[in-house]
Order: structure tokens, then sequence, then C-alpha cells
DNA sequence: TATGTTATCGCAAACCTTTGCAATAACTGC
DNA sequence: GCAGTTATTGCAAAGGTTTGCGATAACATA
């Protein structure tokens, strides 16, 4: 049995139900590479069934998202999502300039989760968790060009600076 | 000076202009209690200046936040902003439930920053940091009525069922 | 104070995502 | 298999947020 077998499988146990479309989305997911933007999905789709609505897209992702089968990736303000792995469970770190995302071991998470859930009584949602950030590239080069007056009319240039 | 002045001082001390309409939603963001969407700060800046468009107030704020005079909680999907407090800095927990904010001290943060720096010379974005979750309350409501369909689908649960 | 430069504004439209609703189709039990 | 129940769909519209663009106004310089 496939991995996408056992996602369907799993989603009948928990009473949804195996339509064309949710058949169609996970095939689609489990066949991109990594993660797969919102409309990419969408217009794979389509090309095997037209009438698929984006709508539709949406609420399927979200459904596997909530029950595990899929992550969810948030690049530049964007929905992305990718199979889960079992085995090689992993969350995000994307950077804020040349949006690439890299995997993160959860074992980086798991002492702040728990710090969480011991002194807060707060659960976090960290499966699908996302940082953002500059990775070593692009923190290089924004080294190499320090933001002055006039490229800090690009909004996406600035520096957060301290106020003392 | 206020805290306020040493805003305004240091946006112009960027290179940025003082604009009525820049005054107008810091004041009102330094006046609220806590945190205001985006919709209320504008309804508020609109008492005072009817013409201030709902797009400027957006642009304002993003250059705020970019700046670090404001730092934004993502809040049941909505932008929320509020002051910076230089000598109380803070972070927020945000219940999914019931959309509660919790402030959260930088300092369980710090450990989690220095790792990504050290292994991945990543810089995470910790400054306007939220971690949504369950917070105590709604962990318990959730335990008692476990019936739903959307509690199963509780991602601790799919943990156990999982696929192999 | 007058003038030039250009950052910022208001407006309108676009963008991504969610939601309400009536029609459809997936599952259940007979 | 067939009928009944209701989760799910497609469509249309809204919701929150961002963006393009010409007009305006803030600041620098003289």
């Amino acid at each position: 049995m496939t991995r996408q077998e056992q996602s369907l499988h799993y989603l009948q146990s928990l009473g949804y139900r195996l339509t064309p479309q949710r058949l169609l989305v996970l095939a689609i997911v489990a066949g991109g590479p990594g993660h797969l933007g919102v409309d990419e999905i969408h217009r794979q789709a389509r090309a095997a069934y037209p009438y698929l609505d984006l709508a539709t897209v949406y609420r399927t992702l979200r459904l596997f998202k909530q029950v595990g089968v899929v992550t969810e990736v948030d690049i530049d303000n964007r929905l992305h999502y990718e199979l889960t792995a079992p085995g090689d469970k992993h969350h995000h770190m994307v950077c804020r300039d040349c949006h690439r995302a890299i995997n993160l071991s959860p074992h980086y998470l798991e002492e702040f989760r728990d710090t969480l859930m011991r002194e807060f009584d707060f659960a976090p949602d960290l499966e699908h968790f996302t940082v953002s950030g500059l990775c070593r590239y692009c923190r290089e080069t924004a080294a190499a060009n320090p933001a002055n007056i006039a490229a800090a009319a690009d909004l996406d240039d600035i520096n957060d600076a301290e106020i003392h």
C-alpha cells in the first residue's frame, strides 16, 4: 500500500468521503517535487479535471493539512503544500529575500514546545511551523550592500533597527 | 521626549517623511490598549481625518513594523499592531480557538535563535514572532468534547495513527 | 521664501483566500 | 442494488491585504 493510499484510508477512517477531487489533489501533491503552490496544484488538477474549482483546491488542502496528510509552508505570503513524510518530518525556514525553503528537523523545536507546555500550559501548533528569516547567502549580500536611504524607499530592504 | 516622538525622529533619521497620516496612525496605536486591528485603527483614524485610505493604513503599519516601531500580531488571519515596548519586548502566543493573545518573553526564543544561527547560518525574524496553538482553557474544553471531527483531527491523534 | 525632487497619498483594481448557498454525489442501511 | 442522509462541490461573492499609478505634498537647497 502506497503512502497515498494509506492517506486516503486514513481520511476515510475519520469519516471523510473519498471524492475524485481529493484523489486528484493528493496525487498531484504526492507527485510534486517538494512543495507546490496552490495555483500550480490547481493548474495541474484542471488538466485532468477541468471543472475543479479553486475553492475546492483550497478546502481540500486545508483538510489535508488539518488531518496531517500534507504540510503547509507559507512562502512570501503564498500557501504551498507538500506531502507529509512520516519518517522524515521537518519544519521549514523560509528566507524572506530569496524565498528559498530550508528543511529544519523537529528536534530543534522539541525543547521549545516542552517549555511552552510546562511554563504556560500552551500547546503550540508546531506541526505546520515555518520560521521566516534571512539565509546565509542573502545575509552576506545584505552585508555587502548596507541599506542606504535610497534603498530604504523599497520596504523590503529595510533592516530592523533598535530604538534607544 | 515621549516614546512616540522618539519613534518619529527615528523614522525621520532613516529618511522617511513625517506625514500627518503617519503621525495619526502612530498616535492611535500608541493610545490603544494592547494590540489593535487594522480596521479599528482605520476607523479611529478616519474620525480625525476622513480621507485617510485603508491602503495607507496598511502601508504605514507595514513600515512601522519593518522599522521596529510597532509589533505585528496575527490573530485569526487578521493583522493587529501594538507599540513596541523597548524595555518590555515580548512575543505572542495566540490561541487558535479563543484567539486570546498571551505575551511571551523573548528569553524563551533566544536559545532557538542561537541554534539556528550556529547550525544553519539562518537569521530568524523573531522580532515579529507569533506562535499559534491551544491555550490551557481551550485544551480542557476540547478534551471534554472529543466527539467532533475537528477534535479527532487533532494532530496528536494523527501521530498515533502514523502511516507506515 | 521660492523651487525642485521624489516619497507618499488616495484611488481603483488586483491578489490570495475564505465563505454562503443550492445542487450534487458519496456513503449508509435496508 | 436502491433510497435516504448529509458531506462535498461549484459558483459567486466577499474578505483582508497588496499594488500600480497619477497627483500631491514633504523635505532639501538655495
